[in-house]
RNA sequence: GGAGGGGUUCCCGAGUGGCCAAAGGGAUCAGACUGUAAAUCUGACGCGUAAGCUUCGGUGGUUCGAAUCCACCCCCCUCCA
């Protein structure tokens, strides 16, 4: 069962390299095995990079092992160097508290908790990191590691040879710490594979030879491929940054969207990389949409499927009554009730009262979030981009707020819905 | 502690007294083309509707005029002790 696993993200691309390939698949399908993956409390969320890892141990956990998230209380105080280019500063004790606290929360929804001998658990490497003290660490772990094959790690060579930044003994003992880890989960938990991100491999073969010594256990490294776009460009940054988890951050709007967006020749990837669904089932639409004309159907399924995995099937209907009525249906279709329901379901939008309106469109529509800055609501007014109500605004109507927000103009009296561009839309209610 | 090299607009990276709001590339935004793609082309890209205002690690100084020169300070890197 779970060589059929392992055939499956291989199928999937999800799997880039492995540590004790040859007796893997035996363990594996020996029993019910644990694993740990680890999430560094770096921000109060994950962000769609960490979901690959998170969907892996649901992976796991559906071919019947016991999936283990740790959340990196101990290390997230220290920094992962791990292909950073520069040394990053220290958060606060407080700050990284409150983060792991959230993570946790976080972390909970992609794996189940209750499957018997398969249960979920989410752990915390403070809890082991803690009470141990300097002496004990340098004596008992460090004497383990060997500097000079630590330097020779790829994760810190940049760090470790280029002019211009350098690496402090802080950052370089994080793979000692999170080595550390694996070898107590490997004891305490009985954990024997350890996933990650294919940045993670120098850190978890320390851990592989820390508990070899330590605990003379055997155990397994994984990782996952770096994400890429066919591009070049990052992958996970849209113009208005990051896209998080967290529905505060990204609403499930703006997620669904970023998903929608994805280009032809990434989105078949990563439908094996974000979504449960068959590799068959994702080949099958990959040949259908080569035989279609014009849009091809991948991006919406894969923007639905991740859309409901993250936020829910409440989320994801939200996510697309919103896109339905910007992008296919008409504004005047929509009703009152259809107004405030997009509203409700987060689509962009502020209030303003009419005796209190600015000078300028570039400063509503600049304090509205719609753009960085004047320059460039000038720049689409120039070019006949900014819409309201879906009548066409020209440059010269600028510093004409009250105009173009004339009463007559409003939709059910109050709502004026502002497009900038082809994507960006916010709603102004005017009192 | 000593010697040397650095810190430029989101990033990389030119600029070494006026022609500099600062080359070039990337990213980003907008337009055309399209499929709410990709590629390509066009425009924008410190802030401001504008007059104008504020930038080149920090603080002072020299000068008619400084990112560029001087002094001190902070931070980073390399080597030596």
């Amino acid at each position: 069962m779970s060589s059929a696993l392992l055939a499956d993200l291989r199928a999937r691309g999800l799997i880039f390299q492995v540590a004790g390939e040859d007796a893997l698949p035996e363990w594996l399908d020996g029993g019910p095995r644990t694993l740990y993956c680890g999430f560094d409390p770096t921000a109060d969320s994950l962000h769609i990079g960490s979901l690959v890892p998170l969907l892996m141990l649901r992976r796991f956990q559906l071919a019947g092992h016991k999936p283990l998230a740790l959340v990196g209380g101990a290390t997230g105080m220290i920094g992962d160097p791990s292909f950073k280019a520069q040394e990053r500063k220290l958060n606060t004790e407080g700050i990284i508290q409150d983060w792991v606290e959230k993570l946790k929360v976080q972390v909970a929804q992609y794996i189940d908790f209750d499957a018997g001998d398969c249960s979920a658990e989410v752990i915390n490497n403070l809890d082991w990191t803690e009470g141990v003290d300097v002496l004990t660490f340098l004596r008992d772990v460090g004497k383990h590691f060997s500097v000079n094959a630590m330097i020779a790690k790829e994760s810190v060579k940049q760090r470790l040879d280029r002019d211009g930044s350098g690496i402090s003994f802080t950052e370089f003992a994080y793979m000692i710490l999170q080595s550390y880890d694996f070898a107590e989960l490997s004891h305490r938990y009985d954990c024997s594979l350890q996933i990650g991100g294919s940045d993670q491999w120098g850190n978890i073969t320390g851990g592989i030879d820390l508990a070899r010594r330590m605990y003379g256990k055997q155990v397994f490294g994984l990782t996952m491929p770096l994400i890429t776009k066919s591009d070049g460009s990052k992958f996970g940054k849209t113009e208005s940054g990051t896209i998080w988890l967290d529905p505060a951050r990204t609403s499930p709007y703006a997620f669904y969207q970023f998903w929608l967006g994805v280009g032809d020749d990434d989105v078949y990837r990563f439908l094996k990389y974000f979504t449960f669904l068959d590799v068959t089932e994702i080949d099958a639409l990959e040949a259908a949409d080569a035989q279609r004309q014009g849009r091809p159907e991948a991006q919406s399924v894969l923007a639905s499927e991740v859309t409901g995995l993250v936020h829910g099937e409440s989320g994801l209907q939200a996510a697309m009554r919103i896109s339905e009525a910007l992008f296919s249906g008409s504004l005047e279709a929509l009703s009152e009730t259809d107004v405030l329901q997009l509203r409700q379901d987060g689509l962009p939008a502020s209030c303003v009262t009419r005796n209190n309106l600015p000078d300028t469109l570039t400063q509503l529509l600049t304090e509205a979030g719609m753009a960085a800055s004047g320059k460039q609501i000038k720049d689409a007014l120039g070019r006949g981009a900014v819409l309201v109500n879906n009548q066409v605004i020209d440059l010269a109507s600028n510093g004409d707020v009250s105009v173009v927000l004339a009463l007559e103009g409003a939709l059910y009296g109050r709502f004026y819905l502002v497009k900038l561009g082809k994507k960006k839309y916010h709603l102004f209610e005017v009192s």
